[in-house]
RNA sequence: GGAGCCUUAGCUCAAUUGGUUAGAGCGCCGCCCUGUCACGGCGGAGGUUGCGGGUUCGAGCCCCGUAGGCUCCGCCA
């Protein structure tokens, strides 16, 4: 037998004891005591202490004295009880130790750029050693985990009589969504592909080739700003089907995740999951991705404050808007940097200022508080709840800014508050009946709001025709848990009429339509089924189910903030040859910043 | 494009109101240590306080600029 090793190093019990074992792995500590020396060898299963007694073979100790941590050896020995009293019940492999006979070391481990069991907030630093980094018993288990999410997704699909195909990676350029990363081509030259931001022209046209269920594990690409939460590269579990409902779909997301939960975290998520349309939750949470993990719901005040004296909410009752407040219950000792703090929230997302009463030795403690009636005064202690050490926020404005408003200040405050700190509840949640089109006051136009193949309501279709473009609903759902959007989906248009006529009105005339999307018109003629899907975020998901913050904390290699890999420096300026093959050409001022923008010092 | 926070030894951090030679733990090097499991003990090396400028008798600390990092807004159909 010539292996490198006969056992992991999470796998000896007492029951080996005498046998002869060889392992393998990492030093991750070494005890020394000038004659015994313990080394506590590592693999990606665990640990094995390994006993070095200078009175058994000196020459292997003296060599054990210049391991250090990170070193890889081999060694093989005799599989020995520990001795009484010193097991160590921390470790599956505690009861025992291996005596080796010899060692070979099979690769040095230079000075080290940081600790591994140090809590390391220098990013910067672990993203340049990803690789080490990785070694860390947290990321190895988060891409693990990752894993038997990804497993349990497919096995549930196959299941269900899904396909998984893949489609390019070198595709089209879309007007509408996102930046697009362009790829130069060099057959074609002055021409590009663009990496998809999604599959979505490609599954719909495979539910026109009839493959009716197809799904993809499938990489997705955005040239946008990054965030804790967004990639540059990113992948989805992408689905679609044909002949469906939204009710189909739902049934098969709930059951994927569910399969999803329970492999990974054996957890039994119930299901079906609630529903709550698109008004209801930005209404009562200010959101449509509400966190439902805690209370603080939106209270509507229109009726309290219809006939008010009160000019700033009376004003805006008048003009159409509305007056809404929510309780922050035990809140009162807000702090003035607080109250700072989240009045230049509130003034961010639009609005004037933010009204707020505390209340305190029950005294209701506010600036506004003089201009309420008796009658205001108890219809709003009765609708709020309020009680002691309470404090309200009020906004008063249109629809769209005081929902807003309050559903970010409720977020901030139950950040302070730690309202989900310890919480290990799983809100799972669709939002459905999501608005189509959105007007863009910059653009000057109707965007799509999920994107332009949705499908409208078919209740709503009339509103389409007489252009209330506002107040058309879309057949499209989010899936929410614990208030991060983890999917989202439509059923699509499949008649070519209709979609050419939502094309015109996202303002796309004919010959762009032809242009961009000829192909998709075309196949919508040749007979396409109806049919629909979702897309499911995948390193949100399984950020979500290892309980990280971020989704670079379960992407092997992720990007830093401005989208750069510090382990590998890119992206890096082009060789001359490349640009020249490729037709491309920099513009001077750019091609001296490129050159001149060395990697950073490390 | 904008806002906030951050940058001191290889790593994590400290340094009173602007005041002597910028400290500690871990790591590293050397010596000691035979049952530890974050082993322990003694000693040592290691610093352009991100960079540039200013104020001051004197700046890690105050001011201006700049670079980098993180979080957020815009952006992300």
């Amino acid at each position: 037998m010539n292996r490198y090793r006969s056992h992991h190093n999470a796998e000896l019990r007492k029951s080996d004891i005498g046998a002869q074992a060889t392992l393998a792995g990492w030093v991750d500590v070494r005890r020394d005591h000038g004659g015994v020396i313990f080394i506590d060898l590592r693999d990606r299963e665990g640990l094995t202490q390994v006993v070095f007694r200078p009175e058994e073979n000196a020459e292997l100790a003296r060599q054990a004295h210049h391991l250090r941590t990170e070193d890889v050896i081999q060694v093989s020995g005799r599989v020995a009880p520990r001795i009484a009293g010193t097991e160590n019940p921390k470790l599956a492999t505690g009861d025992i130790e291996l005596l080796p006979s010899s060692l070979t070391i099979l690769n040095r481990a230079e000075n080290l750029p940081f600790h591994l069991d140090d809590e390391v907030k220098n990013e910067d630093l672990e993203l340049t050693y990803r690789y080490y980094d990785l070694r860390r018993p947290r990321l190895a288990r988060n891409l693990r985990l990752r894993h038997r999410v990804t497993q349990a997704a497919r096995e549930y699909l196959d299941a269900q009589g899904f396909v998984e195909i893949e489609t390019p990676i070198l595709s089209k350029s879309t007007p509408e969504g996102a930046r697009d990363f362009l790829v130069p081509s060099r057959l074609a030259p002055g021409k590009f592909y663009a990496l998809p931001q999604a599959p979505q022209q490609y599954k719909q046209l495979l539910m026109v080739a009839g493959v009716e269920k197809y799904f993809q594990i499938a990489k997705c690409f955005r040239d946008e700003d990054l965030r804790a939460d967004r990639q540059p590269e990113f992948t989805q579990i992408d689905i679609e089907a044909s002949f469906v409902r939204p009710e189909e779909i739902y049934a098969l997301t709930e059951g994927m995740l569910a399969a999803v939960f329970k492999a990974a975290r054996g957890i039994d998520v119930p299901t079906p999951f609630p529903r709550m349309t698109y008004r209801e939750a930005v209404d009562t949470f200010g959101s449509d991705k509400p966190d439902r993990r805690f209370g603080m719901q939106l209270v509507d005040l229109a009726d309290v404050f219809r006939g008010s004296e009160f000019k700033m909410f009376r004003g805006a009752l008048d003009s159409g808007g509305v007056v809404k407040a929510m309780n922050a219950k035990g809140f009162a000792g807000i702090t003035i940097g607080q109250v700072d703090e989240l009045t230049a929230m509130a003034k961010q997302y639009g609005a004037k200022g933010l009204a707020f009463i505390k209340v305190e030795n029950g005294e209701w403690k506010s600036p506004i508080v003089k201009f309420f009636t008796d009658a205001e005064k108890q219809a709003l202690a009765s609708k709020l709840s309020i009680e002691e050490g309470d404090c309200i926020f009020f906004a008063a404005d249109r629809w769209e800014i005081a929902t807003e408003v309050l559903g970010r200040i409720r977020l901030r405050i139950a950040e302070i508050q730690q309202l989900t700190a310890s919480s290990d509840v799983l809100d799972f949640l669709w939002v459905t009946e999501f608005p189509l089109m959105q007007f863009d006051a910059a653009e000057d136009k109707w965007n799509a709001v999920h994107h332009p193949f949705t499908r409208p309501k078919a209740d709503d279709l009339p509103l389409l025709e007489e252009k209330r473009y506002g107040e058309v609903r879309a057949e499209a759902y989010d899936v929410v848990l614990n208030g991060v959007e983890i999917g989202g989906g439509s059923i699509r248009i499949h008649e070519p009429e209709l979609q050419a006529k939502l094309f015109s009105a996202y303002g796309v005339d004919e010959q762009q339509q032809q242009a961009m999307f000829g192909h998709m018109l075309r196949a919508f003629r040749l007979g396409a089924p109806p049919h629909g899907g979702i897309a499911l975020g995948l390193d949100r998901l399984v950020m979500l189910i290892c309980g990280e913050l971020s989704i670079r904390e379960v992407m092997a290699f992720p990007k830093n903030n401005r989208g750069m890999d510090l382990m590998s420096q890119s992206p890096a300026p082009a060789e001359r040859r490349q640009l020249r093959d490729l037709r491309l050409r920099l513009a001077a001022d750019e091609r001296a910043q490129s050159e001149s923008k060395s990697p950073p010092e490390r």
